[in-house]
DNA sequence: ACGAACGGTAAGCTACGACTTACCGAGCAC
DNA sequence: GTGCTCGGTAAGTCGTAGCTTACCGTTCGT
């Protein structure tokens, strides 16, 4: 479970509506009505930035009455943070070694793979 | 200097194929010619997100004869890393308030509006 | 029961972004 | 110098993401 496709998490968040909605969230639950009112497009482009978001693993809904309440899903929002760290760190550990080569070397050699 | 638009970051990140020159790139220094080879697009594609994940700061060039090699910025990725972060943190704080007092300032409605 | 509120879905339009080929300038080798 | 490699830019095509309006089912209030 819970296996959230990060690769569309960072689709979800590449859309900038959608991080505005992200960042409502972020402050307190909402519907769906609620977020529309706060935003500049239609409650049903809302809606479909929603599914997205919810199939991204970056939100969960519940339903109460007539009304269905959207919340941020930490989980989700982590599992892309984790992402960057591990881009972060594992560029810092390649790029030690090669951090102080001034190089580019180039080193005139016909293999050079590195700066 | 870091003024990093982490609005561009996140589009950059939004295109599968600029996260996969991302990828490339945490594993070690790449010029463009090396990186479309081994991405199924053409160089002059590689050349356009290159210029897109270096105004969104994600990565820095630098020339070396014809040759200019690609490298990540960290300080980039952690920028978007710390946003997230906040996303993160003020979601769990603000829900652990919202948890324990269910009543909503707008909504009277006493019962269950979350989770 | 009826009607209103809430929200998800369908259909359609439009705009933008990702890719291509073609072209150009800049460096290095000879 | 000439020629070759590398890479950025221009111009153009095409697919798709995002938005709209219209419609429908569900739920609550009366």
């Amino acid at each position: 479970m819970a296996t959230y496709q990060s690769d569309d998490g960072w689709n979800a968040l590449g859309d900038p509506t959608r991080r505005a909605i992200v960042a409502c969230l972020a402050e307190r639950p909402r519907a769906v009505g609620e977020l529309a009112d706060e935003l500049p497009i239609s409650r049903p482009a809302v809606s479909q930035h929603l599914k997205v978001l919810k199939e991204a693993g970056l939100v969960t809904d519940h339903a109460t009455g007539t009304r269905r309440v959207y919340r941020l899903n930490p989980a989700g929002v982590a599992a892309l943070r984790d992402q960057l760290d591990t881009f972060w760190s594992r560029a810092l550990d390649n790029y030690r070694d090669v951090a102080e080569q001034p190089a580019e070397s180039a080193n005139e050699s016909p293999n050079e793979e590195f700066q």
